[in-house]
DNA sequence: TCTATTCTTGACTATTTTAGTCAACTATGT
DNA sequence: ACATAGTTGACTAAAATAGTCAAGAATAGA
């Protein structure tokens, strides 16, 4: 189990694109430098972002990405959902579209546990806006900020 | 993100040797037919299993594998380490591991998200224990038991 | 002891997903 | 008109996942 890179880095570009509210725009080729992501995997998931209405774009000079909407009305479920199509993937979807057979035993005793851990990370992702993300002192990347930061103070907002 | 096939098998499993405490021991290929998991991949699991000493088995003419503990004691986090190694991976681990440059604007300002998330659903599968769900209703499997089953009263036990 | 049973080991292959690339096109400002 | 910059969809490469295979070692029962 893990965040993807899609993911991640439509997070950070995101993130950017939040506390550049004073420009009009940001370039894709821009994006990429500052947060170091290939620039064609940019421009693929802005595209992402934008047919989810999370940002918008302008073309020719002086173009690029801006936010759509206000950023504590952007959450990082949304951006997830934008480029990932989801944000979990229950198992026994696989089983419910007939790909597989689905008798067992333990009749999906187990796909409850899955469904409640699905709500609870959809709940949390759901209830953490780009507003608290720029809030948050950024940590030094590595396992040595873990411990001591003081940040994930964040509570999860029920939906 | 999703829960992968091998722990989805490694619980189900666990599931029915939990529902077989009466008897001695179960075959690998026994489970394999009651659950409708390849027999050799079955073998592969209840390997891993054994080796993180969640199992233990006996060879020979009526050998098979059995719960090493009781179901009350053995937990969804437990077992899903035993097959994939960790609960969740964190993203920066890459990073952190010298593969990438890890320098961008945005300095992992949501890693701290990320890890609260990871913390979350760890702590959660850690609350889940096989007895939990061998006591759990067998729901049907399928999206239109999602809404009107009596389970997922489970609460989360911080650790 | 011989044999069938069943776990053990590790390597191998196939499939799917993810990550990333590319080329051709369209719109816009100067 | 021309340079800039987003748009589109198809393509490829790499990695993770899922599943297979074959040869071996322990054990129970005849």
């Amino acid at each position: 189990m893990k965040i993807s890179s899609s993911t991640e880095y439509a997070a950070r570009l995101m993130a950017v694109l939040a506390r550049s509210q004073s420009e009009a725009s940001v370039s894709a080729e821009r994006l990429s430098a500052l947060e170091n992501i290939p620039a064609d995997y940019v421009n693929q998931i802005l595209l992402k972002l934008k047919r989810a209405g999370l940002v918008e774009s302008r073309r020719g000079q002086g173009g690029g990405y801006a936010l759509a909407r206000p950023p504590q009305s952007v959450t990082l479920g949304q951006i997830m959902r934008a480029v990932e199509g989801r944000v979990f993937e229950d198992v026994c979807e696989k089983y419910e579209s007939g790909e597989r057979d689905c008798r067992h035993q333990s009749r999906c005793a187990i796909s409850p546990v899955w469904r409640k851990l699905a709500a609870l990370v959809e709940s949390y992702l759901d209830g953490v806006s780009l507003e608290q993300i720029m809030e948050e002192k950024p940590a030094a990347c590595g396992a040595a900020a873990a411990g001591t930061s003081g940040g994930m103070q964040w509570t999860t907002r029920p939906h």
